[in-house]
DNA sequence: TTCTTACTGATTTTT
DNA sequence: TCAGTAAGAA
């Protein structure tokens, strides 16, 4: 890799410019883009909502520093959050540029970049330039390791929890030297001591977890001018995606290597900011121009994927959150359908409309063109709701795929086989060998397993040298310790080969498998999904190919977590609204709008207004994700965790703008005769004020008329042919029944029961249920029941 | 040591 | 409900 300061590079700077004809990135660009492209000096700020060509103003701002002499390829330091989104600059700024400018060192994630930093000065904090990267599962064992051996409770105090804390506190810059006096309280001082302790065990280990990768970095740049300045002079152009979902390590890191020629532009969406529960800072972006007097603030507002009507229910959604830096965006895109709004009886339900929904579309019958299935995805908050999709998909045999899930290279078989690797190649790597040292099973439990770490403490050898020792002073007998002395010999030998080079890696690695009995072991097992573990494994050593040894594959693997690749089939996606963030669909389902699921209970409890602003910000997301057609639903009752709940609309449907959405009645064949459930939607106001008013209670009518929720219902509900309440052998359940309760009525509900009105919220009813309890209950879902057991349905 | 049964508690996730 | 874990039995 050449470095910035080499001044004999093949094409001078004016050559490179001179070289360059024209600029054609420039031209199809809207204004603003081009602003932002053509301000090169001093700190930019690009404020890109969603869909308005961030990526192509952020890959065009490197052409140009590139075409126009500003910057050669590797004195540009270029940050994003993911693989992908590097992985996507990178093939786009070479399509802009062409073949004249190779590979850009700098441009990656921030842990990428950080390796390559740290590598060269690890020894500035103790560290060898070899060290390995631990991922959250090897964390969390060696805190579990820690915490056990400190005789700390792992019951109060879960490794889990610890390593979030420790995360926390990483990705605040914290070290165990400054926690904050509330946090040293806060956690009884085990927090920090378990900090304390934890980073000196990743020291002995020559290792780092992902936090590490930052905050060492910052550490040296803040301990040795000399490095930070040497830095400060190679980047002379520094870009940053995804401004927003900065931690307060990152933007310290990014600080301290802007500040000498503030030659900084980033890039971001306030609106956008969806991951501040794992320390992602908000602030940072808001606070950008103070951070960076004199900063232009550029915004892009025009907005090249949705139709007029998404926009405007986004934006009036998003418009109900305070400190916003403001944006508002258009397009020029024709007005296209509103954005639909359904409620169903139930969970099932609604995967079921929404299974039908997307096969009308498919077949073009939906009175719209005909849409792919790839065009399609729902995207859910919590991914517990995915189930009843995949379910119902199944059923009806529709192809879909649930992106995000567990990851290739997270998995148990995959990870295993990598701690083989690990430890063949660096025999010294404890974590790798106590994950497999017995698996598969060796007869070696707790007892030889501290056996064996006795002696390795006691020689001060790692793990495998300490198994070694046991093994030949018979410490270990039995069973156990004849298959540990193959084991160690077996290891000893790979080693040997790997160092060897005697085999192509791809051999050795396979031969790693099947003589540790690893292959064997999941040949054996019956379990159902033995057989796909196979074939992971299979493509792992497939995988292997791409690289030229089995060390440089697990550098990669260590922070490229990516999923393995798609087959060709059109298929339905599904995902969390996180997992779409930065990605578009034609057609877009946003499932379960329901309090207390969306916006999530917790993060509601937990984050208070920030954390109820986050969830808007992310309905904001779900919704730009939109072309043509998006699709709120939700549904009156739930399951969760086995219990039926009964669940009212969320709130962020009131926050939607009523002349852009159109409120769609079920038809009845698979309405399944319950009405819109939870919305007074299928009939007009004002026949259903009248219809009511006779049965109701003065004081209770009242009151629903005079709730918000009730108006605003009204004001949406569109007039359409008034169905009939449907007859069901004394089943009348229509939304012409929402007001028909007095207090004190004896109701009947699909699900909870017979019970008593105890009071009344706008659409919404207390009931005291005979079986099932107090519930809050939208009154659509209620029969009257009478008083006598006359109109026992069914 | 390992297999079985009881219990608990439960968003969002990249590197 | 269900998955993942922790204590008991063979």
């Amino acid at each position: 890799m050449s470095m910035p300061s080499d001044p004999d590079l093949p094409l001078s700077r004016l050559a490179m410019a001179a070289a360059m004809p024209r600029a054609p990135y420039l031209d199809d660009l809207n204004p603003a883009q081009r602003a932002a492209v053509e301000a090169l000096d001093g700190p930019v700020l690009m404020l890109a909502g969603a869909g308005t060509g961030k990526t192509k103003a952020l890959t065009a701002r490197i052409a140009h520093l590139l075409t126009t002499g500003r910057a050669r390829p590797n004195e540009i330091l270029a940050v994003t959050f993911t693989n992908k989104a590097a992985r996507e600059m990178r093939n786009r700024v070479g399509r802009m540029v062409g073949e004249a400018v190779e590979g850009m060192p700098w441009l990656g994630t921030f842990h990428a970049i950080c390796v390559k930093l740290l590598r060269r000065h690890a020894e500035l904090v103790g560290l060898r330039s070899n060290f390995t990267i631990l991922d959250t599962d090897d964390q969390v064992r060696l805190l579990k390791q820690l915490i056990n051996a400190a005789g700390i409770d792992e019951k109060r105090w879960p490794a889990r929890t610890m390593a979030h804390i420790i995360d926390g506190w990483k990705n605040k810059a914290v070290t165990p030297g400054n926690v904050p006096a509330v946090d040293v309280a806060a956690f009884d001082h085990k927090g920090v001591d378990l900090y304390a302790a934890y980073q000196a065990r990743l020291r002995d280990l020559n290792a780092v977890d992902f936090g590490d990768l930052l905050l060492h970095m910052i550490t040296i740049f803040r301990t040795h001018e000399d490095v930070l300045a040497q830095y400060q002079r190679w980047f002379r152009y520094i870009l940053v995606d995804e401004y927003q979902d900065t931690n307060i390590a990152q933007y310290m890191w990014l600080r301290l290597l802007a500040q000498a020629h503030r030659n900084v532009c980033c890039v971001g969406d306030d609106d956008q900011s969806i991951y501040g529960w794992r320390g992602a800072e908000v602030g940072n972006i808001l606070r950008f121009e103070t951070d960076f007097p004199g900063a232009q603030v550029i915004r892009l507002e025009q907005n090249y994927r949705s139709t007029p009507h998404i926009l405007a229910a986004a934006g009036s959604v998003i418009a109900a959150n305070k400190g916003r830096l403001g944006k508002q965006l258009w397009t020029a895109l024709g007005e296209g359908e509103k954005v639909r709004l359904i409620g169903h009886w139930d969970g099932e339900e609604e995967a079921r409309w929404i299974g039908e929904e997307i096969e009308a579309m498919q077949r073009g019958t939906r009175g719209m063109d005909r849409m792919g299935l790839d065009g399609i995805a729902i995207l859910v908050r919590a991914s517990h709701q995915m189930r009843s999709f995949e379910d119902r998909f199944l059923t009806i045999g529709l192809p879909y795929r649930v992106i995000g899930g567990p990851r290739f290279y997270e998995r148990q078989e995959i990870r295993d086989a990598m701690a083989y690797f690990r430890l063949a190649v660096s025999p010294d790597d404890d974590l790798a060998f106590e994950r497999i040292v017995n698996t598969p099973k060796r007869g070696l439990g707790d007892k030889a397993i501290q056996t064996i770490q006795v002696c390795a403490r006691q020689n001060r050898v790692s793990l495998l040298d300490g198994a070694r020792i046991a093994v030949e002073s018979r410490l270990l007998s039995g069973k156990g310790g004849g298959e540990l002395r193959v084991f160690v010999e077996a290891m000893e030998r790979w080693h040997r080969q790997v160092v060897q080079e005697a085999d192509t890696h791809v051999e050795l690695a396979q031969m790693i498998l099947d003589e540790s009995g690893y292959t064997a072991m999941w040949k054996a097992d019956k379990s159902p999904d033995a057989s796909g573990r196979l074939e992971n494994l299979k493509e792992l050593v497939k995988a292997l190919e791409q690289f030229d040894s089995l060390q440089g594959f697990l550098e990669h693997v260590a922070l490229v977590m990516d999923n393995a690749s798609e087959d060709g089939e059109e298929k339905v996606s599904i995902m969390t609204l996180h997992a779409a963030k930065g990605l578009e669909f034609p057609a877009v389902f946003l499932p379960g709008w329901e309090d207390g699921l969306f916006p999530s209970q917790r993060s509601l409890d937990e984050g208070g207004l920030k954390g109820l602003e986050e969830e808007r910000r992310l309905a904001y997301v779900g919704l730009t994700r939109a072309e043509r057609v998006a699709t709120i639903t939700f549904a009156g009752n739930r399951r969760v965790h086995g219990q039926w709940q009964s669940s009212l609309p969320s709130r962020f449907i009131d926050e939607l703008p009523k002349d852009h959405v159109e409120v769609l009645t079920p038809p009845g064949l698979y309405g399944g005769g319950y009405g819109a459930a939870g919305m007074a939607m299928n009939a007009s106001p004002v026949l259903q004020a009248t219809e009511a008013s006779d049965l109701m209670n003065r004081a209770a009518r009242a009151d629903v008329y005079a709730s918000p929720g009730w108006r605003r219902l009204q004001a949406k509900a569109q007039v359409r042919p008034l169905r009939q309440p449907v007859e069901g052998r004394g089943i009348t359940i229509d939304a012409s029944a929402v007001s028909a309760f007095t207090l004190g009525d004896r109701v009947f509900h699909q699900k909870f029961g017979y019970g008593r009105v105890t009071g009344a919220e706008g659409d919404k009813l207390d009931v005291a249920f005979e079986k099932a309890g107090e519930k809050k209950v939208v009154a659509s879902f209620l029969t009257l029941a009478g008083d006598g057991s006359d109109d026992v349905p069914f």
